[in-house]
DNA sequence: TCACTAACGCAAATTATTTGCTTTTATGCA
DNA sequence: TGCATAAAAGCAAATAATTTGCGTTAGTGA
């Protein structure tokens, strides 16, 4: 992205940016991929293609930011049961989430940009989610696995799963976790 | 791809494919990825830019379909000593390419492709790989891993990291195959 | 050798991208 | 509050990439 991160002089780039994230976002929702390109889009949010450009630089780009962003503003996990409970729970969802149609686009679209900014906030993040979990089971005296543990041998499993098209059967997820957890104590 | 996979009439695919494939080879060594276009590939190949964009469709699918070819090409695993210490060595060795500049740019560019097919010759490669190493392991005897464990907890995170740009630190490999070594006799 | 047809070349039409210049507008300071 | 400033946006012309229709070439099988 070209321009900078916090609004100067002659700054509206915050409107700007809304309109076209936007834009991209119902594009992708309604439309063939394919058929997303840079002066359409621009034209849907009411901005010139040479703003587009300047700002983002190309389609890859603008896809990733709008990808990051919205891997973004999945919600905090519940606290329902106990740590594993609510990690199982949570993974559960983000599996599916990333292995749906949108989800897996997203990462494509994260990796597929030269510039792999937003491919590291996508692990950052869900690191700082994970944290929470493993802070929580802390504070229990719940026995719990690392966070370099779980990123290996559960994220990176999924991750792979669903990028090179070897989707997870059903029961998938709880057995990974099952393999991460800490012996001394059985099932849920 | 938009064209059949196996010649029929009129079909001179073979050695138009050849040349433009070492064409984009040598670009990528040579020059910024930005500035590898379709028509400068297709000058350089001795092709017309629209035989390129009916065969590929797009710079993307040519990318992936050239680090496709490439993955392929890696050698055939080494018979040095038991199953597992030849099988270190092996994902040692593939570690490092795909964290390499040329490796990584690959595997981006496969997982950029709106075609998963790449992605999934990719697996399917990786898989019949450490297939030999399995094979080879049970007509010794030797208590070995399994396919799926090898796939989700060795080859994973090290794929994950390289694409979120958490490189991993040496010895991480010989303890990710450590830990999914069946139980029961030590060491190498 | 010949007929057949998939794949290629060529060139015109379309569409996307870049770029120089002008205009707008949020901000900080008087 | 109003003015000076400069970052970001608009506009439009120039360039570059992509698509497409149609004629040509060259493997293949009979």
């Amino acid at each position: 992205m070209g321009y900078r991160e916090n609004p100067r002089p002659g700054g509206r780039s915050a409107r700007v940016q809304a309109a076209v994230h936007q834009s991209v976002r119902n594009m992708l929702a309604t439309m063939d991929r394919a058929d997303v390109t840079i002066p359409l889009i621009a034209q849907r949010a009411n901005v010139t293609p040479s703003t587009i450009y300047r700002r983002w630089g190309d389609l890859q780009e603008l896809l990733a930011d709008v990808a990051a962003a919205r891997l973004q503003q999945e919600g905090e996990p519940a606290t329902i049961g106990s740590a594993r409970q609510d990690l199982e729970a949570w993974v559960e969802q983000y599996a599916d989430e990333m292995a749906s149609g949108v989800g897996r686009q997203m990462l494509r679209d994260i990796l597929a940009a030269a510039d792999s900014a937003n491919a590291e906030k996508c692990g950052t993040y869900t690191r700082y989610q994970l944290g929470v979990f493993i802070a929580r089971a802390e504070k229990c005296g719940e026995p719990f696995p690392t966070l370099e543990e779980l990123m290996d041998h559960v994220i990176s499993p999924i991750i792979y799963r669903i990028l090179f098209d070897c989707l997870p059967e059903t029961g998938y997820v709880p057995g990974l976790i099952a393999k991460v957890m800490p012996k001394g104590l059985p099932g849920a």
